[in-house]
RNA sequence: GCGGACGUGGCGGAAUUGGUAGACGCAACAGACUUAAAAUCUGUCGAGGGUAACCUCGUGGGGGUUCAAGUCCCCCCGUCCGCACCA
């Protein structure tokens, strides 16, 4: 008996796979479509842990829906765009476009050394001038159907990466990518009007058309796209006012609580409000308390730290239901000009910050809302705002209603009096695109004097990249903006010298629609209808959590926007989403705090020690194997030592998908022990299938034959639930306990044998699949196992003519009744009451009650 | 602060959604093979008591519902994730 070889058996079997073309998409007309996705990689370079674990996963759910007779699609690209590209030319002078095509190169070696069933025919980059040609038309086409607008706009500048952030790039004010803390700057940008959008994005959480993802990311992107009702209303400037034309309409402002007006006590502006801009352009104290609230960080806490503080406008404005009554404005640096109109009334008694804004300022705080059982005289505020339900006074028109009829009969009088109306405010903002950088997709747009921003002409595109020095990264900004013989070109409208727009396309756009693309990614149109109309939407997307929010919201945004425009016949891109945990890996560090790598590490007795020195090292938390914490073990090394089956294995037993899974040597040496068990369990039956009629069962099989086959069928049974439910740490359990009882099987019927193996080489094909195809061909099978049909568990042997019962008395267990399955509740009861164990128990106790369900459990209560 | 998820052996995790708690793997221990080790195989493996058959306790803590609770309800404690001065 030979030991199986992985060295030898995984390229053999890809070379197989790929001379065959077995993962070409098919398109039998016979059969469903499937489409599985994993988010593509950014080609830093090399594959980790990450990826295999994502992969293997995407590559489960492809082999498997493979054999269960569709039609597959299964492709991978590269998200190649971004900013990584440009730091590595900025540290060893290579050009972006080599950096990036030479990862590119390298890591789809690596991929296709995991023995994927992937179509590397409609592999692409969006680097490609063919890929980004179909994004500057599609961003044409959007420009013209009013989806673009130009504005000018307080943008988050990231001071490292030299470039503007969309909202949801800026984590807790700080870039996503450079950490930085964000800076704010007012500049001419791109943005694509996602906000248009909201209401539709929201209901589709909730209407059914996201049935298929998890609530986790449902509910992150409800928290993100923000609604709140309330309503918009105009404070009037009470006495005369010397404002400009602009800001004399009195003052608007948003809220959620028109209930609360009568207790309203002074009304609050941003510090980049124009009336707040406007005063302080006369007053030096108030420019300077400005620049102070801007200049305060937006980290988390920095705020959780900042006190409210204010800065009296000489204003008063005239309450709206009671124009005697005067409320002083003060600019505040707790309100945020970006979300509702950047103006608020304050309320001290029913919310916490204006509460605290009021004691500090001596502001009046009057109570208008009663808790449910509160006198009025005993309803007192001090150092806590009252925010729960109750019914309304010091109201006046308002009294004695609820808070929520408060609420509409506010806004029915601010409606009737002019003042203000009902309005839904959305947190969500929307998506600038613009990004100050060279490697990007080019913003196909030229600058004009005479006629403006102006769009490329259709049969002028694409506007490719111009070749820039390497050198050209090594000073700051953007290369394109010194790129004159490509920047200078006349305009497509009057013919006059214009100026190319230099900025390119935030990366995410161009991962917003790649899954479309990949239907057909030869199209001469962004996307092929037809072939976006059989594949779409995506049947199931395999990716991290970490883009709950920006990639998923805006590739559902994409697709609305390509409907609008034709392009595709779906509302939403994935149909069923799963985000699947990290790969963790404890960390080690020596005695001076240096990170050392698991390779360098030897565990000893428990004790960990540095393998080069013999010195004791501190073994810290289990953590994302990250580069800076040196927790990381490569796959090309684990796969070069135990083969990829054994590494895809691995990270996928163990622990729940979703969750993390965390690396370990023996674990990786379990996964390779089982190859080993597998491969001796079936490697002496070679030729076992030469005289094997699957659809002939002999007549003459023994008790311990139809015992394993009833094994067999069971392990189909549950491990297709299992793959089908994404439960695949338990299907490997599963494999294991089949493998486990054919092992022991003994002498068995020859039938019996090839059947179980049969069934045995095609479970685990999803998971290890060059070994399966060993397995399969030394059985004697026909053709790959990949093309093989799935097994079909036979329904009369999942059930046993005996079953175990449990009996319990008082819900103790005390004996274990082996009966026939078919027996009535009379004649368990009876075999329950015969058991000597259940005897003993009863002795001397009276019978109350019996309990007895069938297949389940017998409860027999007695006092 | 708001919202959500979760808490089970030495460890990762199972438990058909109210019905035998601890599947499967890892680690550990014992044995077989071996001159020896590695590899491989066999067995033990929640805690306590008992020679044993068995008994008692046990799913973060406390209470409750039920014939029956890891699972449902209430109150605590803890961990993780997301959002966060959102009017």
């Amino acid at each position: 008996m030979t030991r199986y070889n992985p060295k030898e058996a995984e390229p053999k079997w890809q070379q197989r796979w790929a001379d065959a073309g077995v993962f070409e998409t098919a398109n039998d007309p016979h059969k469903e479509n499937y489409f599985v996705l994993e988010m593509f990689p950014y080609p830093s370079g090399r594959i980790h842990m990450g990826h295999v674990r994502n992969y293997a996963m995407g590559d489960v759910v492809a082999r498997y829906k493979k054999a269960r007779g569709f039609n597959v699609l299964h492709p991978m690209g590269w998200d190649a765009f971004g900013m990584p590209a440009e730091n590595a030319a900025m540290q060893t002078g290579a050009h972006p476009r080599e950096w990036t095509y030479a990862n590119i190169e390298a890591m789809r070696t690596q991929l296709q050394g995991m023995g994927l069933a992937i179509d590397w025919a409609r592999e692409f980059a969006t680097s490609d001038p063919d890929y980004y040609l179909h994004e500057q038309r599609m961003f044409l086409a959007f420009w013209e159907a009013g989806f673009v607008e130009r504005r000018e706009s307080v943008v988050n500048w990231d001071p490292v990466d030299h470039t503007v952030l969309a909202n949801e790039q800026v984590i807790d004010g700080k870039g996503w990518r450079s950490g930085a803390p964000v800076e704010r700057r007012t500049l001419s940008q791109w943005f694509l009007k996602i906000t248009d959008q909201a209401e539709d994005l929201l209901a589709a959480l909730d209407d059914g058309r996201l049935a298929g993802w998890p609530d986790n990311v449902k509910l992150m992107q409800r928290n993100w796209i923000g609604k709140s009702k309330g309503c918009k209303l105009r404070f009037d400037f009470a006495g005369e006012t010397e404002l400009p034309a602009a800001l004399a309409d009195g003052l608007s402002v948003y809220t959620t609580r028109p209930d609360t007006l009568f207790g309203a006590s002074f009304c609050g502006v941003a510090p980049d409000h124009s009336l707040a801009q406007h005063f302080a352009a006369q007053d030096p104290a108030l420019a300077a308390f400005i620049q102070d609230c801007q200049a305060g960080g937006t980290s988390e806490e920095a705020i959780e730290k900042a006190e409210k503080k204010g800065y009296a406008l000489p204003l008063q404005m005239a309450h709206p239901f009671n124009p005697a009554r005067t409320l002083p404005v003060y600019v505040a640096n707790f309100i945020l000009m970006q979300y509702g109109t950047g103006a608020i009334f304050g309320c001290p008694a029913h919310d916490q910050r204006d509460l605290d804004f009021a004691r500090k300022y001596d502001l009046g705080v009057t109570p208008v809302v009663l808790p449910p059982g509160t006198a009025p005289d005993a309803m007192t505020i001090e150092a806590e705002a009252y925010t729960g339900p109750g019914s309304l006074f010091n109201s006046d028109f308002l009294d004695g209603l609820t808070v929520e009829d408060g609420i509409v009969a506010a806004i029915a009088r601010l409606e009737a009096a002019g003042q203000g109306e009902g309005h839904t405010n959305f947190r969500l903002r929307d998506w600038g695109v613009s990004r100050q950088r060279y490697w990007g997709c080019p913003i196909p747009a030229v600058h004009c004097d005479a006629c403006g921003v102006v769009p490329v002409r259709a049969e002028d595109l694409p506007v490719t990249l111009p070749d820039v020095p390497a050198s050209a990264f090594q000073v700051p900004g953007n290369p394109l903006d010194r790129a004159d013989d490509w920047r200078l070109v006349p305009c497509p409208k009057c013919g006059k010298p214009a100026r190319r727009e230099t900025d390119t396309f935030d990366t995410f756009i161009d991962s917003s629609w790649y899954f479309a693309r990949f239907t057909n990614p030869k199209a001469d149109a962004p996307v092929d209808r037809v072939a976006a109309d059989r594949w779409l939407p995506v049947d199931q997307y395999i990716g991290g959590i970490e883009h709950a929010i920006l990639h998923l919201l805006y590739a559902r945004y994409f697709t609305r926007c390509m409907k609008a425009i034709g392009l595709v016949d779906i509302d939403e891109p994935f149909a069923n989403l799963f985000t699947q945990g990290m790969v963790t890996h404890a960390t080690f560090q020596s005695a001076d705090g240096e990170w050392l790598l698991p390779d360098d590490v030897v565990v000893d007795n428990g004790e960990a020690k540095d393998l080069a020195t013999g010195r004791p090292v501190f073994v810290g938390a289990v953590e994302k194997m990250s580069k800076s914490k040196k927790n990381v073990v490569s796959p090309e090394v684990i796969a070069a030592d135990y083969g990829v089956d054994a590494a895809r294995w691995f990270v996928l037993s163990d622990s729940p998908p979703e969750r993390d899974v965390e690396w370990t040597a023996s674990g990786i040496d379990g996964a390779w022990r089982l190859m080993g068990r597998l491969w001796d369990s079936v490697s002496p039956h070679a030729g076992a299938f030469a005289s094997f009629d699957p659809y002939t069962v002999p007549a003459d099989l023994s008790d311990k034959d139809t015992a394993l086959r009833r094994v067999t069928h069971g392990s189909i049974d549950a491990i297709t639930s299992d793959i089908e439910h994404f439960r695949f740490n338990k299907a490997v359990a599963r494999l294991y306990e089949f493998l486990g009882h054919l092992r022991k099987a003994g002498d068995v019927n020859a039938w019996a044998r090839a059947e179980a193996l049969s069934a045995l080489a095609r479970l685990i094909a999803p998971f290890i699949p060059h070994l399966a195809e060993e397995c399969w061909e030394v059985l004697g099978g026909n053709g790959f196992v990949y093309e093989a049909a799935w097994p079909v568990a036979d329904p009369d042997l999942l059930v046993s003519d005996q079953v175990s019962l449990p009996v319990q008395v008082n819900g103790k267990k005390r004996a274990m009744l082996t009966i026939a399955a078919d027996l009535d509740k009379e004649g368990i009861e009876a075999a329950a009451l015969a058991d000597p164990a259940v005897i003993r128990h009863l002795e001397g106790k009276t019978i109350i009650k019996k309990v007895i369900v069938p297949g389940r459990i017998v409860n027999i209560v007695v006092k």
